[in-house]
DNA sequence: GTTGAGCGTT
C-alpha cells in the first residue's frame, strides 16, 4: 500500500445504455493511461445497466477525470468514487514542516530547491523567523517521500518532516471548510509526536457538512489546499456518524481531531466530545502546554475566519488547473497538458505566530486568521 | 423491445 494508494476505481454513471467497455476505455483514455473499464450489464440480456467502472493508471488522470462530467455517447456521465470499501483511501498530506531553516533561506530557494523534486504549490515561511518553514507539493507522494530527510539548502541543513501531527484514526476527509480548518490547527513538527500514521485525525471532518442526504459524499471541493482534493480526489470518506463509543485508543489524537475541525471553543468542544478528552482542553487551555500536540482552537467565540459556505467558493486553487479541459466540463476533451499554475491563494492562509510557541520541536503553535 | 437513480454476480 503505498503508490496505488490514491489510484482507485472510479465509478461512471449515467453510460449511455449503449455504451460498451470498449467505448469506455476509448473515451476515458484521453485522461491518461486506463487500466480497467467495465460495464456493468445484465447477466442475462447483456444489457448495459448503465453504469460502470474505471481505474486509472496514474493519481493525476484520476483527479483530472473527477473533476469534471464527461459526455459519454452523447449522455452526460458523472465520475466519482465508489462507496465501496475499496475506496477507502489514505490520504497523504501535501505539505511538508521544513525544519532548521535559517533566515536566509528565502522561499523562492526553498521553493527553487523542492521543486526538482516535484511541483511546488506553496512555500510559507512564518514571519517574524521562526526557523521553520512549509513547502507544500502539487504531489502529495512527493511530499511524503521527502519526509524525514535532510536536505541542504544554500548550504544550510534542513530536516523535512511531515506538517501534520501523526495519529492513528482513520482518514477521512470532506469538504473544504474542514481545510479552511485545518489551517487553524498548527501542523507542527512530528518528530516526537504520537506514533501511526503520518496522516492526522486533524483532516478529518466532522460529519454533517457536505455529505447528501443519503450520506453519500457531495462534491464541493475547492483550492487551496494543503492536501489534495479530498473526495474529488479519490478519497472518500465513509461517514461513520462521528464519535463512536469505541474504543478511543487515542483520545487525545481524536481531540485534536475535534478541535481542529469544530469552529468552536474548547469549552464546547469539551461538551461535544464528552469526558474522552477534558485533559486534552486543560491542555489546549493552557497554552504553554508540553504536549506536542499543536491543535490550536481559535480564539474562544470567534470563529474561523475561513468561509463556511459548503459549495463552491469559486474553483481557484488547486482543481483549476484540472478543470481545463472546460470549466463546464463540457468539452469532453480534457487538456492533456500538464497542471498549470495553481493555487494562486495559496499563502494567504497566513500562519502567525503563537505566543505559547517554544521551539520547533514540541511546542510550535500557530494560528490561522 | 421499455428505463436514468444508483454503487461493482465473476
Amino acid at each position: 500500500m503505498e503508490t496505488k494508494l490514491r489510484c482507485t476505481d472510479l465509478i461512471v454513471l449515467g453510460l449511455p445504455w449503449k455504451t460498451t467497455e470498449q467505448n469506455l476505455r476509448e473515451y476515458f483514455e484521453t485522461f491518461g493511461e486506463v487500466l480497467m473499464a467495465q460495464v456493468k450489464k445484465d447477466a442475462k440480456s447483456g444489457q448495459s445497466k448503465g453504469f460502470g467502472f474505471i481505474r486509472f493508471g496514474s493519481y493525476e488522470s484520476q483527479l483530472r477525470c473527477l473533476a469534471q462530467r464527461h459526455m459519454i455517447d452523447g449522455r452526460w456521465c458523472d465520475v466519482k468514487v465508489p462507496n465501496s470499501k475499496e475506496g477507502m483511501i489514505q490520504q497523504v498530506p501535501c505539505k511538508v514542516f521544513v525544519g532548521r531553516c535559517t533566515e536566509d533561506l528565502t522561499a523562492d530557494d526553498l521553493r527553487d530547491y523542492f521543486s526538482k523534486y516535484g511541483e511546488v504549490t506553496d512555500v510559507f515561511i512564518p514571519k517574524p523567523f521562526r526557523a521553520f518553514s512549509f513547502v507544500t507539493f502539487l504531489d502529495p507522494e512527493v511530499a511524503q517521500s521527502l519526509c524525514g530527510e535532510d536536505h541542504i539548502i544554500k548550504g544550510v541543513s534542513v530536516h523535512v518532516s511531515n506538517a501534520a501531527p501523526k495519529s492513528e484514526g482513520n482518514n477521512k476527509n470532506f469538504n473544504n471548510q474542514v481545510n479552511s480548518n485545518m489551517r487553524r490547527g498548527a501542523p507542527g513538527p512530528v518528530e516526537n509526536n504520537v506514533p501511526g500514521n503520518y496522516q492526522g485525525n486533524r483532516y478529518m471532518g466532522h460529519s454533517g457538512n457536505n455529505m447528501g442526504p443519503n450520506g453519500w459524499n457531495n462534491p464541493g471541493n475547492r483550492g487551496n489546499l494543503d492536501m489534495p482534493n479530498l473526495q474529488a480526489l479519490g478519497i472518500t470518506g465513509q461517514n461513520n456518524g462521528g464519535g463512536g463509543g469505541g474504543g478511543m485508543s487515542n483520545p487525545l489524537a481524536m481531540g485534536g481531531l475535534n478541535l481542529s475541525a469544530l469552529p468552536v471553543n474548547p469549552a464546547l468542544v469539551a461538551a461535544a466530545l464528552n469526558q474522552a478528552s477534558w485533559g486534552l482542553i486543560g491542555n489546549l487551555q493552557n497554552q504553554g502546554n508540553d504536549q506536542g500536540y499543536s491543535n490550536q482552537p481559535g480564539p474562544p467565540g470567534q470563529p474561523p475566519s475561513g468561509n463556511n459556505s459548503i459549495g463552491n467558493s469559486g474553483n481557484s486553487g488547486f482543481l483549476s488547473w484540472m478543470n481545463q479541459g472546460g470549466g463546464d466540463g463540457n468539452t469532453g476533451n480534457p487538456g492533456t497538458g500538464g497542471p498549470g499554475p495553481n493555487n494562486p491563494n495559496a499563502s494567504q492562509g497566513a500562519w502567525q505566530n503563537h505566543p505559547g510557541q517554544r521551539d520547533q520541536k514540541s511546542n510550535t503553535f500557530l494560528k490561522y486568521e
